[in-house]
DNA sequence: CGACGCTGATACCTGTCGTGTATCACAGCG
DNA sequence: CGCTGTGATACACGACAGGTATCAGCGTCG
């Protein structure tokens, strides 16, 4: 019943991403044989097949599939245990919000500035990343609160707090005849032969099929909407896509968004807790038509309000123990 | 930057938690310089130190705390994927299915029985616990789903669904003058005299200090109950404490009681996903005045209905990806 | 006040096991 | 049928986890 070293599940994971024992070794720095070992000892311990060796290549069984996702986790678990401790001793260790670039910058913007001026409030250092990045960073101990959107970003296994909910608009290459329109519903902005909806890499790095460009960040979408070549369908208050040559129409029966404050679950320092607090009381959960803090501006209208105030959250709240 | 091992983060806990080298050093079954060896080079690889070594004794340091916390989700994490890849690769393998021995009884013999009804659904064994035991059987993946209740126990970290909601009643000695009454409040039940309320132990053993008895099951307790020693209040459902000897008194201030099924999140297997399913779906949704499923039978009287139906729920839901 | 006990730290040796080199066995392919 | 490329095997080496013996500080107690 030993328990598994990390090495042996950083092995595992190479040659599961790899699934090819000999690049494997070289992008761990090790020999190809003692990798081989390395699995059959592993498979051998945990008394189950994880790799189907066929002749000609490697295939993850259902086990090993399993394992895939847990050692993510646990590896995650690991270096955050590594790198939440390494803070904590240092000195000076500044709160690390991460936020998509572009995303609720205004309410951001008064996030950070409310907080600024509570007394005593810890300094806060803004980390903006790429779609989907949060989760992997707020895990991996990289950043202690996180700015997501629901339904958009996954939040499971963090606990959040509602921040405010807001309305979706299209955003157009300004030259193209729907930009002309009022309003728009999903049906019309999901199938437009000449703007088809660009494609996001999967987890795996592969591109699903369809007409749509590859795209992997927001400045090479919002350059092919500007180009006339795609449109997309987001959250109002998101600043960054919104070019001069962009024009936003509302989608009036697009899912409402909300933008939650979230953070890793049994990890309340007294830092954390403080500014998720100012975060809930920055205004009293979004005012129905009031869009996110600040004015929700688009190139082209105001929003039709987005009504449903926050709801849900996971566990306990950020208050309780002190430490 | 070298990553940590399981093994030097064991060490450390096993040094946390002992507050001493030997003992530590004996419990993990190895020598004492060898482990203070290993200490030794964790602080160093980490760039922190860990513990005080006073002359008469080993002392956290703050980045130790933060250290204990970490490693045991860590641990926790690695012990969960050997787990469930191992039960993954064993033919049969039944959903274990987690709770508090005693609680919302008949809530789990309907679940229990729609679930085994539906076609082609997964074995369930159930796995009874004692109090607060359920979120690290979850975690260290020894059970795949468990029955919580808020807001007694820790749901971070989990996603949960809401299937009831309902009052709290007092446990009494049948021979104590408040058993006699109707309804009881809070602040009547919260300082009795002769019925002082039972002390818990803490996470590390120790117990708060004041007048009432110590205890560390359900059936400890129940039985002081039943000796005239103390009295608890606890959801309408629970039937483990309900003795001959006992009453249950409605009290009509306390908290509701929310019964939720909760899982790991990022786990949602197929079969956890139907399960969850099948309890969601078990009735409206906690009918206002029907207490939890099945008659929330006391001795003495029903219940004065919980209102307030279930609201809050941490991420996505147990659809979506299937594997 | 000095001998003793107890703490964790140090020094040094040993055995294991993770690693590298060399090689094999087997499939596909031209 | 040899070539290429896969993962598995054999074996020797070296790093490092672990054990034993001992030391150094600080209580305590006769």
């Amino acid at each position: 019943m030993a328990d598994l070293e990390t090495r042996e599940l950083r092995y595992f994971l190479a040659v599961a991403e790899e699934l090819h024992f000999g690049r494997a070794a070289d992008r761990l720095g090790i020999a190809q044989p003692p990798l081989s070992r390395a699995i059959r000892q592993l498979e051998h311990r945990l008394g189950v097949r994880l790799f189907d060796r066929d002749r000609r290549g490697v295939a993850l069984t259902d086990a090993g599939r399993v394992l895939v996702r847990e050692a993510g986790t646990a590896l995650d678990a690991v270096a955050a245990a590594a790198r939440r401790t390494r803070r904590a001793g240092s000195p000076t260790r500044p709160l690390v919000l991460v936020t998509k670039a572009g995303a609720s910058h205004e309410l951001l913007q008064e996030l950070l500035d409310t907080h600024a001026g509570e007394p005593g409030a810890t300094p806060v250092e803004v980390l903006l990343c790429e779609v989907g990045e949060q989760a992997g960073l707020l895990r991996e101990g990289r950043a202690d609160v996180a700015l997501m959107h629901r339904p958009f970003d996954d939040l499971a296994g963090f606990d959040t707090e509602d921040l405010c909910v807001e309305g979706q608009v299209a955003i157009l290459p300004a030259s193209h005849p729907l930009a002309a329109r009022d309003q728009l519903t999903l049906a019309e902005v999901q199938d437009v032969p000449d703007l088809p909806i660009a494609r996001w890499p999967r987890l795996d790095g592969s591109y699903p099929d369809g007409p749509g460009p590859e795209v992997h960040t927001q400045s090479q979408l919002a350059q092919l909407v500007a180009l006339g070549k795609t449109l997309l369908v987001i959250p109002a208050s998101s600043r960054a896509w919104q070019w001069p040559e962009h024009v936003a129409v509302p989608v009036t029966d697009a899912p409402d968004v909300t933008t939650v404050i979230a953070w890793p679950p049994r990890r309340h320092t007294a830092a954390v807790a403080a500014l998720v607090r100012t975060a809930a009381g920055l205004r009293p959960h979004s005012h129905p038509d009031a869009g996110c803090a600040g004015s929700a501006r688009t190139h082209r209208r105001r929003l039709p309000g987005a009504a449903r105030a926050g709801a849900a959250r996971a566990g306990g709240g950020p208050d309780g123990g002190t430490d």
